[in-house]
RNA sequence: GGCCCCGUCGUCUAGCGGCCCAGGACGCUGCCCUCUCAAGGCAGUAACGCCGGUUCAAAUCCGGUCGGGGCUACCA
């Protein structure tokens, strides 16, 4: 690929990247964000530099602190510490575009005096006409311009007698933005379809393109990696840059995640939110090596890696400019392959949580019986959230008979025998563990002429309530003798009263 | 409507003019293993959107077309 820019980006004497992750805390931080973080991330610790968290908060009315911890958790759960930025300073403090108002109107006012920029009074009604004849014409739409070339001295006493304007950036024309981006290549835009667009609100405070490009100078960012929504506003920050005289910044934009359906991913696919998937027991580590694969290939070895195993091999360069759908199947799989490769002690401490929310405080009996059943659940999850049912009948000494099994197992001919046969040979066991239950129900099998399937599952189905549980002889051992004959007991009594 | 981006199996991708009648992973199907469910093993299914051009040779380069997506605010 010799056509996406420059990739010397770790080239001798080059200053290091600076890059910077910038949501607006308008709302939860969702899979989509996440993966640019995690990109932005990757790119940097890849290429040597620092990673900024900035806060665009510059929408007042939407946005919220409670949106902005949502954030901060999100990037903390999933392990992307930040070098610079929100609740951690730095050289370019405040990192809060809320507290960083007076300097955008200085820009803009100097902008505004050096004849960059213009004041301008149209009115919303004047704005709306303007794009409604534009269209009907076939014109690109747009503000037409018509304060463009105002006396700069009666604009500046008609808004000192109290006439509300705004702003614009006097774009060049005609005229062409070109640049390089990292991950697309040469992107080109004619000012024709670049209107002179607003910088400073009638109210005084700043538009996004203001407020995002003078942060990216001032904080010296080289890299900004962002979605693709923001490809078409990209000419307005350069020709903000430019008018500043700043130096070039690069620019890489990802494409965006899709719903199963193929449209962009949102609320109509379900809670995207990040912390919706924390909740639904996905594991971090799952959720990063997972994000890192919507767009990129860590190489064709493995699919399975860390977060410090990709910034290992990223490059922004290898970056797919094609849109990705989000998968759930394969983060599913993904997830249970990370859940087994836990410890059984680090399972434990993940399940932990949901087990208390299930089960209140645990008894000590309650945490023995997990302790021991545990690992063999580790195998089977998928979901954290999986484990409260799988281990329910350890954790109470009545037992749930769920009808669907019952109906299934319970009412083969064979079972009634199984289990009392089993019953006879159990009772007569002296010691209780995995392997001396297995011989016993094993000769059981024998005796009665019946396969594993025919003649355990209705074992299981007696102790557990249901036809999926954990290992059965495991199952037994962990319930203790005298509950395993007691469940025994309670299903014979059900199979004679049916 | 205008502008911009994108187009390899159902999905995520490898592929940077011959190594590709296209490789891996998820999913799906079948078989094996098996006390259920998982896991694991094996096998299989399945793609270069289409049309032209350049070239001895194209998934790879160019053009067009079709399809998808984004933007088009005094939101970000």
């Amino acid at each position: 690929m010799c056509d996406r820019g420059d990739r010397n980006l770790a080239e001798p004497g080059r200053e290091a990247m600076r890059a910077r992750f910038a949501p607006s805390p308008t709302g939860y931080l969702h899979v989509g964000g996440a993966r640019t973080a995690l990109y932005n991330y990757l790119a940097v610790h890849s290429a040597g530099g620092e990673f900024i968290l900035r806060s665009d908060d510059t929408d007042t009315e939407r946005s919220s602190d409670e949106f902005q911890r949502d954030i901060l958790d999100g990037m903390a759960w999933l392990g992307l510490d930040w070098d610079e930025g929100i609740e951690r300073g730095g050289p370019h403090a405040p990192y809060q575009q809320s507290e960083r108002l007076p300097r955008y109107q200085a820009v803009a006012e100097s902008l505004l005096a050096q004849g960059k920029a213009y004041l301008c009074f149209a009115t919303a009604e004047e704005l709306d006409e303007m794009r409604r004849v534009a269209q009907s014409e076939g014109r690109p739409p747009g503000y037409d311009g018509r304060y463009r070339d105002f006396d700069p001295d009666e604009a500046q006493s008609r808004r000192a007698a109290g006439d509300h304007a705004v702003i614009r950036l006097k774009v060049p024309r005609p005229g062409e933005t070109v640049f390089a981006d990292l991950v697309r290549g040469e992107v080109r835009f004619d000012h024709e379809h670049v209107e002179d667009f607003v910088i400073l609100r009638s109210n005084g405070t700043p538009t996004y393109h203001l407020a995002s490009s003078v942060d990216d100078i001032d904080f010296e960012i080289t890299h900004v990696i962002r979605g693709e929504d923001l490809l078409s506003s990209t000419p307005k920050h350069i020709l903000i840059g430019e008018a500043l005289g700043a130096a070039p910044i690069k620019y890489a934009h990802l494409s965006l995640l899709m719903g199963p359906d193929g449209k962009k991913l949102s609320k109509r696919h379900g809670d995207t939110s990040l912390r919706a998937y924390r909740d639904a027991g996905y594991l971090a580590e799952a959720m990063v090596n997972y994000l890192a694969l919507l767009g990129w290939s860590y190489g064709e070895d493995s699919d399975i890696f860390t977060l410090e195993e990709a910034v290992g091999r990223f490059s922004l360069e290898d970056v797919q400019p094609n849109a990705a759908i989000f998968d759930n199947d394969k983060l599913e799989w993904m997830n249970g392959t990370y859940i087994r490769a836990m410890s059984d002690e680090a399972f434990a401490d993940h399940v932990g949580p949901m087990l208390a929310s299930a089960f209140g405080d645990l008894t000590d009996l309650q945490h023995n019986r997990l302790a021991a059943i545990l690992p063999h659940v580790k195998e089977r999850t998928k979901l954290l959230t999986e484990v409260p049912g799988q281990v329910r009948f350890l954790m109470s000494e009545d037992v749930e008979y769920d009808q669907g099994s019952w109906e299934k197992v319970m009412k083969a001919p064979e079972a009634r025998a199984a289990i009392e046969d089993a019953r006879h040979r159990l009772s007569a066991l002296e010691s209780w563990d995995a392997a001396t239950i297995e011989e016993s129900l094993r000769a059981m099998l024998d005796q009665l002429q019946l396969n594993g399937r025919k003649g355990l599952q209705p074992i299981r189905v007696a102790i557990s309530g249901s036809s999926v549980s954990p290992p059965l002889f495991e199952s037994m051992e962990v319930l203790g003798k005298t509950a395993t004959l007691a469940r025994i007991d309670i299903s014979l009594e059900l199979l004679t009263a049916a």
